[in-house]
DNA sequence: CTTATTACTTTGATAATCAAAGTATATACA
DNA sequence: TGTATATACTTTGATTATCAAAGTAATAAG
């Protein structure tokens, strides 16, 4: 590796890191303590004001069913989800946030916002664009060699 | 938000999500279809031809060495690390990869490389300079606000 | 030479996860 | 209409990752 490709490298990893671990310290904290970062990752998926069925849920989630039954079990019983059966087909459990959990939804938004905010500061319109081309890069690339 | 910090903000959400994903199914497959991430992580801190401390190496990791303890227990029963006591101070155990563990440690290194070219592809020199930038900015911002 | 410190391991608990089996409902078709 | 199949979800049993705290053994400090 040469040298930018090294730092390149280096900062990737550490940037990884440090991210899940800021984000789990900044958003599990004071009045969402006693939600992990699993179902933070769950109220982000279910969405704002939307209802969602469990199947959907899980599918964007990329976890089985059965994962999604434990977590909104937590949820529901913590105050964030509500669930109930829909009136048309019994089958299908319609899940959405809570007032609370909508709160929580929003601290989620928020530290996503300053995150993007940090990463645009000090940089020109025209180098914004060339820090999206590059990360689209990554993804269709890798999105296409590993069809996932 | 406006449009681009939209656009930069989905992006990096799904680069996030996808990366990990990836490289797991680039990683856990054919020959090391018996390591799961965790203990691919464990190999990459331990790091080629070195010779780590067990407390070391936690730390690295920002694990317990409770947990490491667990870790290496099932690396070296896979083969993949050694360990024994330094005849110094024998309190400490000295952790390396194995031949086997040296494959993987490549491995996983060849994916990062992959990843890093692939980023910086159709970039010219001085857009790779605006993304390294762009990325010191995000890391050293949230360092210094919340002191991890 | 006793006490404190260090380095690690063990224990007991919890969370996240899956695959597979189970339950209830809806749809298809004979 | 009645049975078979498919769908949507939950439950069960297992594994892995993780931590805090207790335990063990060796070294360092007084």
């Amino acid at each position: 590796m040469n040298s930018k490709h090294e730092s390149l490298n280096k900062i990737l990893v550490k940037l990884f890191n440090d991210i899940l671990r800021i984000e789990e310290k900044y958003l599990c904290r004071n009045q969402f303590e006693d939600l992990t970062m699993t179902e933070f990752h769950i109220i982000e998926t279910i969405g704002s004001q939307t209802e969602r069925t469990m199947s959907e849920t899980a599918k964007d989630l990329k976890i089985t069913s059965g994962t999604l039954t434990i977590g909104i079990d937590n949820l529901v019983r913590k105050g964030y989800v509500s669930r109930h059966r829909s009136k048309e087909d019994k089958r299908i459990v319609a899940i959405s946030l809570t007032d609370k959990g909508e709160n929580a939804y929003h601290e989620h938004e928020t530290f996503h916002r300053e995150l993007v905010g940090r990463t645009l500061s000090d940089l020109e319109p025209d180098q914004e664009k060339v820090l999206i081309k590059a990360l689209f890069n990554v993804d269709s690339y890798f999105k296409e060699k590993y069809k996932f």
